[in-house]
RNA sequence: GGCGCGGUAGCAAAGUGGUUAUGCAGCUGACUGCAACUCAGUCUACGCCGGUUCGAUUCCGACCCGCGCCUCCA
């Protein structure tokens, strides 16, 4: 039985799809003004992993994540720049798509972007001004009433008049009330802008993700993820917007990702102490980054630094070591009752809120069977990668893997060629040879392993 | 101030009312010419103080510390 962790409920939920067998999913995503930085890895690796993993139990998963391509800030770059605004985010949509398949991530079913869907943004907002829940305002911009939506503030735990009394917004005169948000706004001179009932303009920040999902989804879907700081106040926004406007529930689990801190403070645009993803990956391989993001659990906060990489890549070469020296067997009888064992334990994490490090932990077990060795080997080790493929690992060649990361100290070439002259050297017992070649071979960052089928070499982590 | 999260061995990170988490690092053996890989064994824990209990790291309460959101941010 599959149990989530639901936002709107702080419990965690057996989940069950509106329709059997199907599951319909949201996911925010990126505003397309910069490069994706490991917070948002971790989203994207996060709800990668949940897709996976609810294919693999045989539900039918319609993923959307959505790209926000009409924002300020992407005017604001795009002014800086000089550039048109389209062409500042087709950049950045290209850059993302790369980061996502460096990552192993698997595009969602599909992208919506903000600019496609204006004519249901502008649906939305008329809907919400006949139900009375939005009101135009005398400078162009359209507000959400917020006192009018009974339940504002039921996923983020907080109520209205609460924030007002420490409200740290600032008093708009056009608004009737300070927390009112905008869901359409009024064209400035120059700027992108769309035809409107209420005059030129830009759809504000959270209405085009309730427009989209909606769209794209039904009123009603399963589940609505995203990063840990749009619960309040997007999510808690998307909801009034999308359950006024449809008089019915928006969405059954809410999903957020934990933060990405660096030095134990948050990972974020405004304090400027953020990796991007393509920096991280100029020094380690792509699947050491994603294992680091699913070596812990999916919502708790986890801390970037050197050492988490430096142990992520360890833990790699564990598994590659092991399916390196896993032989090939003759033998195709495999033994299937261990491997019921070791699935059911990996579906027995996963199930508890997609508990990735106990899943892990089952794949580390697994793993010592394998290096142990015995009859049943061959198909644990079929079962070691195709578990390892639901987390989006593991599918590598181990020789691709171990010996990656050439940092142009040393070709594969003369690698090869000092192996064979160190073999030389060990057939005529010259041990001081042979342990010459190979600390040469080390400073290099190279380390050798004599195996009964010969000498084989990786790259070490450095 | 409001709401919420967390403090687990050297590091990272799960979990549980009583029995080995797991990975890296350490130690001891095996393997090896020596190593590496690997295997076997092993040492380091559950912030602090009370309470409930036969028994609590796990439940309850207080306290200390760290963090997040409340403002654009994944």
């Amino acid at each position: 039985m599959l149990q989530i962790y639901n936002s709107l409920t702080g419990a965690k939920e057996e989940f069950k799809p509106l329709i059997e067998g199907k599951v319909g999913m949201y996911v925010c995503g990126m505003t397309v003004y910069d490069y994706c930085h490991i917070g948002h890895a971790r989203v994207m690796v996060a709800f990668d992993v949940i897709t996976r993993y609810l294919r693999q139990q045989g539900y039918d998963v319609n993923y959307i994540r959505n790209i926000t391509d009409v924002d300020d800030k992407i005017f604001n770059r795009a002014n800086e720049n000089g550039e048109p605004y389209t062409e500042l985010t087709d950049r950045f949509i290209n850059a993302m798509h790369e980061d996502e398949r460096a990552l192993s991530v698997l595009p969602p079913n599909s992208e919506p972007r903000a600019t496609e869907h204006i004519d249901n943004i502008l649906n939305m907002v008329q809907t919400l001004i006949d139900k009375g829940f939005a009101y135009p305002a005398s400078n162009g911009d359209v507000y959400y009433r917020i006192d009018k939506f009974e339940g504002y503030g039921k996923l983020s735990n907080r109520n209205i008049e609460e924030m007002r009394a420490g409200a740290r917004v600032e008093v708009d005169e056009n608004k009737e009330n300070p927390m009112d948000f905008v869901l359409w706004k009024g064209a400035k001179t120059g700027e992108a802008a769309w035809d409107s009932p209420w005059g030129p303009g830009r759809p504000g920040w959270h209405i085009e993700c309730s427009a989209m999902s909606t769209c794209c989804l039904g009123n009603t879907f399963d589940i609505h993820g995203g990063g840990p700081d749009l619960k309040f106040p997007h999510h808690e926004n998307e909801i009034a917007q999308s359950e006024a406007a449809t008089g019915e529930k928006y969405v059954n689990t809410w999903m957020h990702a934990g933060a990405v801190r660096v030095d134990n403070e948050k990972m974020s645009k405004s304090l400027g102490n953020f990796f991007t993803i393509r920096e991280v990956l100029e020094k380690y391989n792509p699947e050491v980054v994603r294992y680091f993001l699913i070596s812990s659990h999916y919502r708790s906060a986890i801390n970037y630094s050197e050492e988490s990489l430096k142990q992520a890549q360890q833990a790699l070469e564990r598994f590659y070591n092991t399916l390196r020296n896993a032989q090939p067997s003759n033998e195709s009888v495999p033994v299937v009752e261990s491997n019921t064992e070791f699935r059911i334990r990996f579906e027995t994490a996963m199930n508890d809120d997609f508990n990735t490090p106990e899943a892990l932990a089952v794949l580390f077990d697994l793993a010592r069977e394998i290096n142990r060795g015995g009859t049943s080997t061959p198909a644990q080790v079929e079962l070691l990668k195709e578990l390892g493929e639901t987390l989006g690992i593991l599918q590598q060649e181990p020789e691709a893997f171990l010996q990656g990361g050439d940092t142009g100290e040393i070709s594969a070439e003369q690698i090869e060629q000092l192996i064979i002259d160190r073999k030389n050297a060990r057939s005529d017992k010259d041990w001081a040879r042979a342990d010459e070649i190979r600390d040469l071979l080390i400073e290099k960052g190279v380390v050798l392993d004599d195996g009964r089928e010969g000498t084989t070499w990786r790259r070490q982590s450095s």
